[in-house]
DNA sequence: GGATTTAGTGAACGGTGTTCACTAAATGAA
DNA sequence: TTCATTTAGTGAACACCGTTCACTAAATCC
């Protein structure tokens, strides 16, 4: 039953987003009353918290699968980049909705949410996942050392959302451009910015062709 | 009357987001009925593309400002950078809420906005100020001339949009890290990005200390 | 079998964006 | 000045929304 209500919920959520999702039309969904799922859920917003954690999960396993293959390490990099912002934009409502609350300001915040916290959390580990390939391109000499590494992926992170979110908020992004020449395909921007990515980290940075990615 | 409702609506807006901001509670704010509102607005859509217009006119002749400068120019694009970043967190509302439709993906959309429409509107504006940075960095020899300055942008653009949005939705970042060493303010993380960007672009980057923007 | 917990409901509350027939005031023309 | 017409603004309603709560009916336990 609870299981019933998360699929019907992921299954609108998944083609129209917050947008599309109201927990009458979920009950009409399922053929119950909008009161029955207060029995399982405690609000919206908690039903929706567990289709994003569910989704983070995916990217989570996701990027760290990525992490663990045997590739050579740029390759490995690419590899990671290139895997959360697919994930990411395969479910553009679950993404975009995961980020969308903005904190109240006005609130005299020290930090809201600790290391400790965060750390646990599947966007904590999915950071530590990019910290740790820093270090790794550090310790055999690719990256320059003197790059705090979390500072660093922190950089690396913020890029990758950025690119995810443009290609999901902007349609025709990367494709719009002024003369057909300069037109490329999502999957060669996205292996255009990893290479920039790669390229700012590197203590000699590779010819700008971007190991053979011809675009 | 009308500038007075977008004065109520700005106003409110900025401060608790599309959240609190009703056609009720502004109608009550300036003393009209609800109903008078739809006099001067179709719809609350048209009412709200109206705020974030104007907010993206501001963020436009900002980044625009900053590229005319006389600094040199390394400094030149690191201010663009910065105050780019700087004016999208400044009214976080604003700046999320510009990126916040996710378009339908069931629709066969060949390039839904195009190039020249793009071209005009305050986003594209903006776009192209970054486009003629990349052209000046290859024109003066310090970047790589083998980018596509198109390309390149909107690699620089996706990134600038990722740590926006980053500060924005997640409270405590960059601040948050494993040991108080690690920490970092926002501006201090902001030209730490710019300097990795800058870095790769270049034909032969800088030394990682970011001409001399100690961490 | 009787008491008790549980699943599920219908109706309501207060909220939302929006529409529409309506009044009352302002405007223009004679 | 007077009458016709446009305009600004309203109140009530519609169809939604999330959520609550008294309530029934079924299942469970002793």
């Amino acid at each position: 039953m609870r299981s019933s209500i998360l699929d019907a919920a992921e299954r609108v959520f998944s083609k129209e987003g917050e947008a599309g999702l109201s927990i009458r039309r979920l009950a009409d969904e399922i053929d119950y009353s909008p009161a029955a799922i207060y029995k399982y859920f405690g609000s919206k917003d908690e039903l929706l918290d567990e289709l994003k954690e569910s989704f983070f999960e995916r990217l989570m396993s996701t990027i760290d699968k990525a992490s663990l293959t045997a590739l050579p390490f740029e390759a490995r990099v690419r590899q990671c980049f290139a895997r959360y912002v697919e994930t990411a934009i395969e479910r553009p409502h679950h993404y975009a909705a995961a980020f969308s609350s903005v904190p109240d300001t006005s609130a005299a915040h020290v930090p809201d949410i600790c290391w400790e916290e965060f750390e646990t959390s599947h966007k904590g580990q999915a950071f530590m996942v990019v910290v740790g390939l820093v270090r790794e391109g550090q310790e055999i000499g690719v990256f320059d050392a003197s790059f705090d590494p979390f500072i660093a992926a922190k950089s690396l992170w913020a890029s990758m959302h950025g690119v995810a979110l443009l290609l999901i908020h902007l349609p025709g992004f990367p494709v719009i451009l002024p003369t057909p020449d300069h037109g490329i395909n999502t999957a060669a921007f996205i292996q255009f910015h990893a290479g920039l990515l790669f390229r700012s980290l590197c203590v000699a940075p590779s010819s700008p062709e971007l190991s053979g990615h011809n675009l």
